[in-house]
DNA sequence: GTTAGCATGTAAGGAGTTACATGATTTT
DNA sequence: AAAATCATGTAACTCCTTACATGCTAAC
């Protein structure tokens, strides 16, 4: 029964999986990948790190490997990290998982950032799974609400409608991303070839004019 | 220097202001307050009840005070717990405080929920400040986006396009109450009555249409 | 009368942050 | 040579969750 937050070692596992790194710059990208804010602290990225290596999934081979633009000498510094072989197998077998822990709030941005490394029944499993989440939360605050509208005043109102407007949205985005799934599914059954890069692109009704008011910055 | 997760106590604080409540009761409208998941467990909730009546912000009044529906005689359960002088003073206090920790993600959603409460210049201070904030966010990620954008796959880019989408709108939604608050402000300034009540409203470009899909179900 | 839900609590532990301590490299 | 930024790490502490332990009340 591993613990659910497992999260940050497939991430970790997945940034090295596509190119060695030492932690600074492993960092940066971590924070990008998972909607790009909340930055992961070294005091936490370190000790994992360490563990991971410990378990034999990643291994920290010296700088004196590949000598980085301005010639840093194998001092002692940079510890650039890379997949083992345990590391590469532990990757592609949680890739292949699909259980309901997978489209939980932190799992499934992860899981959905390695998607093009994962197989396209996984990929409409976890799509759907996460769906079916949103779905039951969206009817349950759709309830609590009703109970209790009339006593809440406009600004708390207004809270729960935003919130509410939120994960409708959130749904939608998802329908968008399984009908394409579905769709490049039904393709490459009848053996069409144009439909082998499954093209997430922008589900429908998501339209890319959409930034208008944002891009005049 | 108070720890910054004053969050829980303050939205503590404000729903035993409306009214008192045992702590069972206070978990379900804890609940529903922040976009409503993330259920609060028990494990957090009465410890902190615990520490705050110690500190004289809450007594428990025993039940027999309010007797419940079916004749529950004042044996020992349901602790009902309402503010003291010092927890309303307290609470009046943190409402007209709006320093950059106001603005900060968990602060924001319990500091809107009391805006009822919160004098107007504040409420202004605060939707500022945090719309600041998330417009900063935005333009970090637009930028480490353009920089890493031709290294990623469709699906990474989507997940990246989504998400910046979300700020976006979340951004456009302040605007909309931005713009409520300074029309109010202008129209109380100059003694227009009927704009005492500042009614949020829906923000300028929110189709309350806009569930047409998700009612479906 | 027994199951389900209301109600309160504690102990152990997970996951991450802040703050600290250190040193190398690059830029000014 | 000073300042900034890259780079690694540790220790203490915070906040919260899970799992456990307990007992009352309502419904079937």
């Amino acid at each position: 029964m591993r613990s659910r937050s497992d999260v940050l070692e497939l991430a970790i596992l997945g940034l090295l999986h596509e190119a060695p790194m030492h932690g600074y710059e492993l960092r940066k990208r971590l924070n990008l990948m998972l909607g790009s804010f909340r930055a992961l602290s070294y005091g936490s990225l370190y000790p994992c790190l360490k563990a991971m290596a410990q378990r034999g999934l990643i291994v920290a081979a010296d700088a004196s490997q590949t000598p980085p633009p301005h010639a840093l000498a194998g001092k002692r510094s940079r510890n650039v990290y890379e997949l083992t072989a345990d590391g590469k197998e532990h990757f592609s077998q949680t890739l292949a998982s699909s259980g309901p822990t997978t489209w939980e709030d932190e799992h499934f941005d992860v899981r959905f950032a390695f998607f093009a490394q994962t197989d396209a029944e996984t990929r409409l499993r976890i799509l759907e799974g996460r769906r079916t989440r949103l779905a039951e939360r969206l009817e349950h605050v759709r309830q609590s609400a009703a109970r209790t509208r009339d006593r809440l005043d406009e600004y708390t109102l207004e809270l729960q409608r935003h919130g509410l407007e939120q994960v409708e949205r959130e749904v939608r985005w998802l329908d968008g991303l399984i009908d394409n799934e579905r769709g490049a599914r039904r393709a490459t059954e009848r053996g069409d070839r144009r439909a082998q890069n499954p093209e997430p692109g922008r589900p429908a009704g998501t339209e890319p004019a959409d930034d208008a008011d944002a891009s005049q910055h």
